[in-house]
DNA sequence: TCGTGTATTTACCAAATGGTAAAAAACACG
DNA sequence: CGTGTTTTTTACCATTTGGTAAATACACGA
């Protein structure tokens, strides 16, 4: 694609700019995870990256602009793990793996986590089109896939679409909801969601 | 309590009182609950109830009164179900109506969970005393009682905290991420989800 | 070392924000 | 009806907010 270079002729950003623009997102995926996008202001950004507010105006045009920044960014990362399942797997495995690569997604990615809880709480209103376009034939897909192997009998029947909702809403919620676990949890709470999780879904899927 | 009626002389609300209070709270519950606290705005309350942004400062001194308001209403709302669990009951049932009464109130409180949500999103600043004082202790009550329940072999063992956690997160997350749900979602959502989940919960607890 | 494009700061601005004071209006009630 | 109280409006205010323009400092290749 020489002809998208040509016509757009940006040159390569230089290592300052490479450097800045991580700043800023890290500092924005800070605040706009935790206060929502409009809870969040370019001065704390500005005070959290260590950014004067004109230079954060310098890199990103506007506030709106390192907010979707950050979400295209997510959008990535958070389809990741469901591409991975592989139909020619062994399906409980699949499946397991499947929730196992969302909890270390949570454990690992808290920010983002939240990032996405917010945007979504809020109505998705920057959000809504991405889905629509890329989560939504994904889990069309994988769901399919997984009828398929309850058909087969190679995992207890059930309803794949809410099997799906439940795998996001365990995994996700010991990080979006990790402020409440905090205050009531006292044990190592990732090991033991870990092998909790494991012993919930397997219950459900295994068949015999 | 005579004593705090003559220390507090504050007379009984009039009825226009209690009806702009009602408006107030009920325009800043649409508001809060989409946006968190710092996103949202008086004006936008002002619009929501058709007060004047004086006169909404004339029921409650400050903005922050207005979400604590609502916060401390919530609390109420929000444990009453896991009261209601019965340690006296039959322990398979009582587990299957707390995860029915979590998801009916997702379905007719949406706005409430998301609140909460929100609020704990942001490091619950202002709920966590509560949940510390009020929330805390009837978890450790409950999972007790649950333990017990397992102990006598009434129900399959597993961890009555994380059981206890995926209870709230699978009931929760059909209010709290409708907006995607509206998007990949094609059945009768919320009666699915019943099915779904008492299915799932009985796998898991079922003894034998 | 110099010049040129890049990066940063300084000094602003208009609009929005939470909040106040006081006057005006609406109301309750003898 | 009149009078004291409650409710609402009008007119503000200081601060914060997202954003801009222009001047300045800096990097870096020729």
């Amino acid at each position: 694609m020489t002809i998208t270079q040509s016509m757009t002729p940006e040159k390569k950003p230089s290592r300052i700019q490479l450097r800045n623009r991580l700043r800023i997102l890290d500092a924005a995926l800070d605040v706009f995870s935790q206060h929502g996008f409009r809870g969040a202001t370019l001065d704390q950004i500005s005070r959290e990256s260590g950014l004067s507010k004109p230079n954060i105006l310098y890199y990103f045009s506007a506030k709106e602009e390192i907010h979707i920044t950050l979400l295209n960014q997510l959008m990535e990362t958070w389809l990741d793990p469901l591409i991975e399942m592989d139909s020619n797997g062994e399906p409980l495995e699949e499946i397991l793996n499947y929730v196992q690569r969302k909890l270390d997604m949570a454990r690992e990615l808290p920010r983002e986590s939240r990032l996405f809880a917010n945007e979504i709480l809020q109505g998705a209103p920057r959000m809504a089109p991405h889905l629509k376009r890329d989560l939504l034939p994904l889990v069309d897909e994988k769901c399919a896939v997984i009828q398929n192997w309850m058909d087969q009998g190679k995992l207890a029947p059930t309803n794949p679409r809410h099997l799906m909702y439940s795998i996001w809403s365990t995994t996700q919620h010991y990080a979006d909801f990790e402020a409440q676990l905090n205050i009531i949890s006292t044990d190592n709470t990732y090991a033991e969601a870990q092998s909790y999780l494991r012993h919930l879904f397997t219950n459900l899927l295994n068949p015999t």
